[in-house]
DNA sequence: CTGGGTTAAACCCAG
DNA sequence: CTGGGTTAAACCCAG
């Protein structure tokens, strides 16, 4: 059967001899839908073969998964892989470190596949652009544009089979945004071919192009996830043959991000649409509502002093009152010449939208002219960080009157 | 049977020929809970009979009601009555008048109630301590305090039953806030003797007081109001008779106010709780989260010039954005000298929460000394205000400079 | 366990 | 009908 392009998930559970300790949490890949050998080839970099497993061991859950061990010689090149083109997060238990993939390289997944027809994503959906809406609101959930949808010029998702022409029918349903991919509550609405959550429509067959224009996300409230997920399981859309176990743990599932997951099944014999396709995700969609760019609205001030420690209100889009940060800087030809941290306490953020903070001193008090700075907000926990307004940095010596009153009103302000 | 300290409900459906045209919209007295004769005297104010009715034409609805003419010779006490005592909102619909009686006077009543036992409320319940709490929050709903209750004294809820010793059983049940009052969907719950969203306990009967201390209110969503009704009926609590057809408009029912109603049934017989006293009810309840009096959080500026224009933030509790102001006066010896109100756009107030605006010309630019004002917002729709900060108006001449850099920065700021 | 702030779910206004 | 702000319902943190 060649080599299949597999996703292998995993997490280090020692580091014993010199040798990093794996467990094997997951594994699928273009043959989900027909396993029917018991020996699957999973390979760390999509080249060379890793090991055998059978996947009977490697659907299990974490704390019931085989075991395997390997030289880190073995792991690098997977690690390297992933360190090079995307995220992981690390974390360290007693003495033994947690490595979990959070994104993999689909580039490199489409080179494992080499042979037959596959999936495309012409036009990914855009990412912020919709927001969610429950079922309660009784109204259209709006459609999904395309990443480079345009008032003048609307696209929407769109996906293209390659190397097969013929009669197909892809069928359209939310996942998890994180690996693996399980089949997401939330429900897929709109105009055509939308039922029970997924929308199933048969490919034009000229063009093997099909772009979906009116499909909205219809989200489910937490309390019905379970009833949701339970549905799904009924018409049997389970993409990466994850299973519904998740039901069960309602609480771990972000309902603010989906993907939108194609699969595609072509005419093999007449009538009979049996043969899958691996299925193709898209990028994160997230709900706009629940997200909120970091964003300055308006400053009560539009310079201070360079002595610092005046007071002022910044208003702000939604922020976590914990992990917000007012960074004022200075900056000449893409280079940082300093940089300073508003002051203030999380009590000081109000009701999410509001900061009141004091400004901080410059690097230096001698100044002739007012210092062009720059003012924003960081979110320190991934260092996000908003727009940047202008700023000035006034001097002492503009007028001892001026210094005066401006740090006069700093102490006196409420 | 003796007169009966009625309450009248009326509204005024035209002027005919100089007499005015009402409608009967419900009556209601002590003898709610024995009506068997089919004739009952409605006062106008409690002393003179003014009309007879069937008990059965004055409990129909507002459009299906009897309609009776009176001449305005008749009337006059009664909207006397209620013009001197209480608040009346009135209404112009074409060439008719209506005439709503929002509040009517308990004490009156009481004049009504000439004779026999009766139930006093002796503490009656703060009406803005305690947070209503959903069932779903799946805990304890805390309880009512009194009115006069403090940290070192803490009071609660307490009825007296007067002019009788024996025993006697109490039930307390939520009632809507406006007349007629209703029986009202929030439930109340608590240690002692709460069953069903009522509290039923027999009063103590040397002192024939009873207080009320662990009485939580268990608000119920507007899509439960319904079921909660038709539990109050299987029940039979309703304690003015006013029926539950109000379960069919659930959106006309205030989910933020309730008052308590307490009923008492004496022991005739031995074992038999079955002389009914009138019913009593409290000062209204408001939900503690839902109130949000007006109230100045934080200022970016302490003093502005006096020439007005400065830009200036205020940071406050939630307030609509079309229905606030922010005032600036001059006050002394309780004599407002000046007055003047900050300019913005309700496009300026931030997420309920901070207002962005201009302050305003003093009414004059002479001054030498700055000028202490203060500052408070206002509600235009109720004429509401919050506390008042101090602030300072500066003069143009304590140095050009000032001025002119205030104006400047006003100008400049974003 | 409490008080009370914050998030998720509904609702609803304005264009 | 839509986008998107606001309220009502749940959730959950900190003392």
């Amino acid at each position: 059967a060649g080599l299949c392009p597999a996703l292998c998930f995993l997490f280090t559970t020692g580091n014993q001899n010199g040798k990093i300790c794996y467990k094997i949490l997951a594994m699928y890949g273009s043959s989900v839908w027909s396993l029917q050998s018991d020996k699957y080839f999973i390979n760390s970099n999509f080249g060379k073969r890793l090991f055998k497993s059978k996947p009977s061991e490697t659907n299990k859950n974490e704390d019931n998964c085989s075991r395997r061990m390997f030289t880190s010689r073995h792991v690098n090149p997977m690690l390297r892989e992933v360190h090079n083109q995307h995220y992981i997060s690390c974390g360290h238990q007693s003495n033994c470190v947690k490595v979990e993939v959070i994104e993999t390289d689909r580039n490199k997944m489409e080179i494992g596949r080499r042979e037959g027809p596959y999936i495309k994503i012409v036009e990914q959906p855009a990412s912020k652009a919709l927001r969610f809406r429950y079922e309660c609101e009784g109204r259209s959930a709006g459609s999904i544009p395309g990443v480079n949808s345009t008032p003048e010029n609307k696209t929407y998702p769109t996906i293209q089979i390659v190397g097969y022409k013929g009669r197909a029918v892809v069928v359209v349903s939310c996942v998890t945004k994180e690996q693996p991919h399980r089949p997401h509550p939330h429900n897929l609405v709109g105009r055509d071919g939308c039922k029970k959550g997924v929308c199933t429509v048969e490919v034009h067959s000229e063009s093997m192009t099909q772009s979906f224009d009116h499909l909205g996300i219809q989200c489910v409230k937490k309390k019905d996830i379970e009833e949701a997920l339970k549905a799904r399981e009924e018409i049997r859309v389970d993409p990466f043959r994850t299973g519904f176990s998740h039901r069960s743990q309602p609480g771990s599932i972000d309902l603010n991000a989906v993907r939108l997951c194609f699969q595609a099944f072509l005419e093999e014999e007449p009538g009979k649409f049996k043969r899958a396709l691996m299925p193709v995700i898209s990028d994160i969609i997230y709900d706009k509502k629940a997200l909120c760019d970091l964003a300055i609205c308006k400053l009560s001030h539009c310079s201070a002093p360079v002595a610092g420690g005046m007071e002022m209100i910044l208003l702000c889009e939604k922020v976590a009152k914990e992990d917000i940060s007012v960074r004022l800087y200075e900056e000449r030809n893409g280079q940082v010449l300093w940089e300073g941290m508003g002051d203030f306490t999380p009590t000081q953020v109000h009701k999410q939208v509001a900061i009141t903070f004091k400004t901080p001193r410059y690097r230096t008090l001698q100044v002739e002219n007012p210092v062009q700075v720059f003012i924003q907000l960081r979110r320190p926990s991934d260092g996000e960080t908003s727009d940047s307004l202008p700023f000035q940095l006034t001097p002492l010596d503009s007028g001892a009157v001026t210094g005066e009153l401006a740090r006069k009103k700093a102490k006196h302000s409420y």
